[in-house]
DNA sequence: AGCAGGTTTAGCG
DNA sequence: CGCTAAACCTGCT
């Protein structure tokens, strides 16, 4: 059961990261390990994910399995793609988007995001100031880094 | 049912 | 201006 991970180093977080396959590409994490760890590409979406740490691809083709989350959670997730590369939205607008006021709730949904980066939910800040991550908001500010926001 | 969460906004010192 | 406190909505125990 353990072909189905892919592993790389992100240079712009300093960090390994791992992906998980299932029929889809089904989650993403961020491994703040001291040791080095054995590389391993076989997927497409890991390529695209390189690609993206590397500056040179905007948004992901790959599809994602969110299949296994709430209705409410899947909405949120699925509107959140639709926002572009080097864009930010704030949890109360996303929730509007969605139409809902539930911005607590966004922030709960998008806590419960299996697959960070593909699904951008670092592109969500507060209203003031940058919010929070579940990798870690270190994390979130060298990636909005990467998209050129400050 | 009750609680807590990646917020928000208002109100007070 | 910085901090505390209450309110909104959903998912988990």
């Amino acid at each position: 059961m353990t072909g189905n991970t892919d592993i790389i180093f992100a240079q712009p977080l300093d960090c390994y990261v791992k992906l998980t396959y299932k029929t889809r590409l089904s989650s993403i994490r961020f491994i703040k390990s001291k040791n080095s760890l054995k590389e391993k590409r076989t997927f497409d979406a890991t390529f695209e994910l390189e690609q993206y740490f590397s500056g040179e691809k905007k948004e992901f083709s790959c599809d994602v399995d969110i299949s296994g989350l709430s209705l409410f959670t899947q909405k949120v997730l699925d509107e959140l793609r639709r926002i572009k590369y080097g864009e930010t939205i704030t949890y109360s607008g996303l929730a509007e988007r969605i139409g809902s006021k539930a911005y607590r709730a966004v922030g709960r949904a998008l806590a419960s995001n299996p697959i960070p980066i593909v699904v951008p939910c670092h592109r969500v800040v507060a209203k003031n100031g940058v919010g929070g991550y579940s990798g870690g908001v270190d994390v979130k500010k060298r990636l909005l880094e990467l998209e050129g926001i400050h």
